[in-house]
DNA sequence: ATTTCAATACGCTTTTTACGGTATTTTTAA
DNA sequence: TTAAAAATACCGTAAAAAGCGTATTGAAAT
């Protein structure tokens, strides 16, 4: 008997996994978290074997949810049930620590396979998908594990001032700064991200809102 | 008997959703699918009374299904399935002709109601919705439908390309233009949407690519 | 046939961003 | 306790965007 905890803000979804997974008495759903601060709050009492877990989420969302499990109950099979099909997404995911992703257009027997295949130490994601796994496994085991927090807690709040539509020296007045230093902030930042401008940097922030830690 | 398509992109949603309506059987799901076209084919043949509607889906969007839709079949009553919770989003499907808006994590009771006064001729709303619903019933009223087809098709290609990261001048060379032509097009944009610089723009694209006919 | 709108392009000015630095202080971690 | 990282601030220049315009052409609508 596999015990998983669903995490997900959709009932909708939450509602179809559960009559879908009905029907195999090997599984058991044993709770439901409609937020990651939810998950937090169960696994204790609840043990979970795997959690299939959204990522985006109020409260905690589903890349934070996954850290802290990760370092308070590394023994969970976290499984992301995502609708983001984008690359860095996925091995953020993975290097965080899922050992599955899947898109919510999976199917039950999909589902099944992922779980018993995870449950058994393996990894397992959706076709279109083997390729970044591959490429996660091939890096894991350089085991340079670098992009870890990239930017600072004051670049992510300047990250998201920008996001806004805030210049330099609206941000500057906001937070009781030199426009110069709100200036070399954005620079640092363009340089760890690697990009040149604003229009990427509002692109980039708003596709990686959970790496980020923004909203 | 009321007949009911169900549109979504994400099969565990689908299979959900199939199985919340089993135990109903004055509802029936006569047909699903995966996106827009399919709706589009399948509407002539299947008649439904209601569709449940998803946004985001490939080939063609919500939005543009529903223009079609409007168009084409006037009397079939649409029911948007979103997570999108965006007063702006609501609006637009609404001045589209939805006649409901329902966030996925809707429960099942809220699903059946929604149809059934839906069915009756009303409109339902999620709760925290109720306020943009009856905005847009006090404003249809004065039947001023003004924001049609807000950006021509030449500045929808601009604003891609500056989501994508270009320089005005880079945008000239693309589309063998002046820099001043796109100049003037990106005031263009800036004057119809209501936004002054490059960063809100990108935000207000990405979050309105369904309406913008963006990707 | 004429108005409207989209697409094109230009002029001028100011603001803002981008990119190259350097440098000090404070906080954090080894 | 010493080194690294983060937060702060400045200097200068060039490029780009933003905010005022105006104007011509062609297509579509009335």
């Amino acid at each position: 008997m596999i015990k998983i905890l669903i995490a997900d803000d959709h009932n909708v979804l939450i509602n179809g996994l559960k009559l879908i997974f009905a029907v195999r008495d090997d599984f058991k759903i044993i709770s439901v978290a409609n937020n990651g601060q939810e998950v937090i709050d169960l696994v204790k009492s609840e043990c979970p074997d795997v959690i299939l877990l959204d990522i985006n989420m109020p409260l905690l969302n589903g890349y934070q949810t996954l850290e802290i499990l990760k370092s308070d109950y590394p023994e969970i099979k976290v499984i992301i049930l995502s609708m983001l099909n984008d690359k860095r997404n996925v091995l953020n995911m993975l290097e965080a620590g899922a050992k599955g992703y899947l898109f919510k257009d999976t199917d039950d027997k999909q589902l099944f396979n992922a779980i018993e295949m995870i449950q058994q130490g393996g990894y397992y994601v959706s076709e279109d998908l083997q390729s970044i796994l591959d490429e996660f496994l091939a890096n894991s085991k350089c085991a340079d594990k670098k992009n870890k927090q990239l930017l600072s807690s004051r670049e992510l709040e300047i990250v998201s001032l920008i996001v806004d539509g805030n210049t330099n020296a609206e941000i500057a007045d906001l937070l009781f700064l030199s426009t110069r230093t709100v200036d070399t902030h954005r620079k640092n930042i363009f340089h760890k991200l690697n990009l040149n401008n604003t229009a990427l940097l509002v692109k980039y922030a708003l596709e990686n809102k959970a790496f980020l830690g923004l909203q």
